[in-house]
DNA sequence: CACTCACGTGGATACGTTTTCAAGCATCTC
DNA sequence: GAGATGCTTGAAAACGTATCCACGTGAGTG
C-alpha cells in the first residue's frame, strides 16, 4: 500500500513551488512551459489532489447531500438516479441519506451533513418549515425536490396554500414570496390531479376517493380543488408512509365506502396498496373500481390491467435539482415546475 | 449566517487548551471538573466538531462509499436502504454512486472516492477482478455485495468457478483462497436456483430457460449445474442490464424457442421483461409458460398472477455489508452467504 | 535610459482537528 | 523527606491544500 503523492512531491519533482502546482491544476495562470512540465510530472506520479486538504482550506466539502424518504420507493430511485447522473457529470460526490419520512431522522441526517460541511443539499423534505429555517441560517444551499415542506403555523399554512396555487398556475411562473424562500423542483401536481379527476369524471365517476401519503398536501389540495366543494371528507384518506399503513388506509377506504367508484392514489406506494387491497376485497379493476396512480413506474405496466398513471419525470426532477444546487453560486436559483402526463392504460373504466 | 464555533472558541471560553477540549469530546481522559465545564461550554456555543479538520488530520474520510448499478432496480434500492440504516445508526455518512453496470463509470466513481479519501467501500462490482486489485493496493477496505467481480484470465475463471461452488456449499463456510481476497455478502444463489429448478421439474417442466443479466455468472453456473448436462445453450440468454435489452432478450427467447415451458429470470428487471414480453406475444402465465423470478419485490405480488420468486434478503445484505466494512479495522471480515427462499405464488403451473 | 506595468512565480499562512510530548502537580512508597 | 509514580494539562506539530503577498523579470512607454 504505497502512499499517495502530495502536491509537495509534485512541486519538488517539477522543480517549482507548490503554489504553482496548485495554480496549474486548478486552472490558474501559468506559463505554457511550466504548465506542461507540471502536468507531465503530475501524470507521471499519478498525483490526485486530496479533497481533504482542499475542503479544509475552503472550509466546505464539495459535492452535495441528498435526502429522500425511502430508496425502496421506485420514484425516489428515479429521482436519485437523476441527481447522481448530474453529479457524476460534474465529478462531484453525493452523500445520501434516507429519512424514512421521519422529521427526526431527517434532522439527524442534516446534522451529520452539517458536520461534514456539506453545504449543498437536495431534499425531499419531511420536517415542516420551522425545521428547515435553521438549515438556511447555517449557510446551506438547499433545493427541495418533489415537494415543499409543510408550513407550521396556521397563518403560514393559509399563505402557503395561496402561494402554492399561484405557483402552479403557470409552468415557469416565478415563485411567489413564501415564508421559506427555497427553490424547489416539483411536478405540476395541480394540473396532473386535475387532469386525472376530469378524466374520471368523463368516464362518469361521481364518488372519487383520494388515497394519500405524507407530504402530499399539494396533491390533496389539488384534488379538493378539482372535485370542487363540497368534498366528501370520508373519501380522502392517508397512510403514514409505510407500505403497511398504505394498505390499511386503502383497505379501510374500500370497506367503509363501498359506494366509491374510483380512486386516485397519490404515489406509487399508495397505488400498490390500492390494487392489493382491491384484490383482497374481491374488487375488480376497473370493473368495480377505477384506479389512477401518481408516478409512472416500470411495474405499472405489469399489472393486469396495466395501471393508468399520472407520470411525473422523476429522473429529470433529480437532474434539474442537482443542476440548480450546483449553479446556486452563479445564478440565483428559481423554482421549477415540471409537467405531468396522464398515461391512459387499463385501470379505469366507465362508471356502472 | 453566523459562522460555526471552532474548537479554539470552546477552549478559550472554557479557559482550557484545545487539546483538552478534543480529549473530552472524543472520550479521552480528563478530570470530572474540566470535562463538565468543557461540555457545558460546548453545548452553550452549539459547537459541532468539523469533520474536515478531523479527516485531514487522520488522512481519511469517515463513512463509506456505496456503488450500485442502478437505483431504479428495486433490489438495489433495498440493498441501499440496508446500508443506509447501518450507517445511520453508526452516525457515518455514505457517499453513493450509480455505475449503470458500466466498468468505466465504476472506475470513474472509484477514482472520485479515492480523491475524497473514502477508504471504505461497499460495491456491487461491474468491472472484473483486474479492475479491483488496484483499489485494494490503494488501501481501501472493500466489501462486495450481491455478487463477486468476474475474473479475467481463463485460469482464474476456472479457479473461481470451483471456488464459488465450494463457497456456496455451506451457509457459513469459510471462503476459500481466491485470487481476489475481498470479503463479500451474497445470497446463496446456488441453493436458490437449485430449489427453483427442482420446483419446476416437479411440475413436469423439461425445457427450462434462464434469462440473465450482467454479473449473474454465479446464478447461471448454478442453473447449469441444477439442470445438469447437457444444457441447451439456446435456452440461456442474457440482457445487458438495461430494461430494453432485457425485454429484447426475453422476447427473442420466447420467439426462438416456442417449445420452452418455463423460465427462470435472474433478477427483477429480467422478470419484469419476461412478463412484458410474454404478454406481448400472447403467452399466458402460467398456462403457456411458467415463470420464477429472482428477487422478491413488492410489485411481484401485484402481477396477475402474482409472481413466484426466489427471495433474497436485500436489506439484510446491505446491512451486513455495512457492518463488515465498518468493523474491518477490528475484526478481519469474513464473507457471508445469506439464505434464499422460494416463495410460491401463482406464476408457475404444471407442464402441459 | 529610467520608469511603470503586467505577469509568472514561490514562500508563507491559514483552515480545524488529533496526537505527541513534556511539564506540572499531587499522591504514594521506602 | 526524597524519590518515584500516576494523572491532568496545554503547547506545538502535522495533515494537504488554496490563496495572499512580495519579489523578480521582461516588455512597453515616456
Amino acid at each position: 500500500m504505497e502512499k499517495r503523492a502530495t502536491i509537495k512531491d509534485v512541486a519538488e519533482a517539477a522543480g517549482v513551488g507548490v503554489a504553482t502546482v496548485s495554480r496549474v491544476l486548478s486552472g490558474g495562470s501559468a506559463s505554457a512551459a511550466t504548465r506542461e512540465r507540471v502536468l507531465a510530472v503530475a501524470a507521471q506520479l499519478d498525483y490526485r489532489p486530496s479533497a481533504l486538504g482542499r475542503n479544509l482550506r475552503q472550509r466546505r466539502t464539495g459535492g452535495m447531500g441528498l435526502l429522500v424518504p425511502d430508496l425502496t420507493d421506485t420514484f425516489y430511485g428515479q429521482l436519485s438516479e437523476g441527481v447522481l447522473a448530474c453529479a457524476r457529470s460534474a465529478g462531484e460526490p453525493v452523500v445520501i441519506g434516507s429519512t424514512g419520512g421521519d422529521p427526526e431522522q431527517e434532522a439527524d441526517l442534516i446534522g451529520m451533513l452539517l458536520e461534514q460541511s456539506v453545504d449543498r443539499l437536495i431534499a425531499v423534505p419531511s420536517g415542516d418549515a420551522d425545521a428547515w429555517s435553521p438549515v438556511l441560517r447555517a449557510g446551506m444551499t438547499v433545493v427541495f425536490a418533489d415537494r415543499l415542506p409543510l408550513l407550521s403555523s396556521p397563518e403560514d399554512v393559509r399563505a402557503a396554500a395561496v402561494a402554492d396555487l399561484m405557483a402552479l398556475d403557470g409552468l415557469s411562473a416565478a415563485a411567489p414570496a413564501r415564508p421559506l424562500d427555497i427553490p424547489a423542483v416539483v411536478a405540476d401536481d395541480r394540473a396532473g390531479i386535475r387532469t386525472a379527476v376530469r378524466y374520471l369524471r368523463g368516464l362518469g365517476h361521481k364518488r372519487i376517493a383520494f388515497l394519500g401519503g405524507p407530504g402530499q398536501e399539494s396533491r390533496v389540495n389539488a384534488f379538493r380543488e378539482a372535485v370542487g366543494a363540497p368534498v366528501d371528507e370520508e373519501l380522502v384518506v392517508f397512510g403514514t408512509g409505510s407500505r403497511d399503513s398504505a394498505y390499511a388506509a386503502a383497505s379501510g377506504l374500500f370497506q367503509s365506502r363501498p359506494d366509491l367508484s374510483a380512486v386516485v392514489a397519490g404515489g406509487n406506494v399508495l397505488g400498490e396498496a390500492a390494487v392489493l387491497a382491491a384484490r383482497e376485497l374481491d374488487l375488480r379493476v376497473p370493473r368495480d373500481v377505477s384506479l389512477v396512480m401518481y408516478d409512472d413506474v416500470p411495474w405499472a405496466e405489469l399489472c393486469s390491467p396495466p395501471l393508468t398513471v399520472i407520470a411525473q419525470p422523476g429522473r429529470d426532477m433529480g437532474y434539474r435539482a442537482a443542476e440548480l444546487v450546483l449553479r446556486a453560486g452563479t445564478r440565483k436559483p428559481r423554482s421549477v415546475v415540471l409537467p405531468t402526463e396522464l398515461i391512459i392504460r387499463g385501470s379505469c373504466g366507465p362508471h356502472r
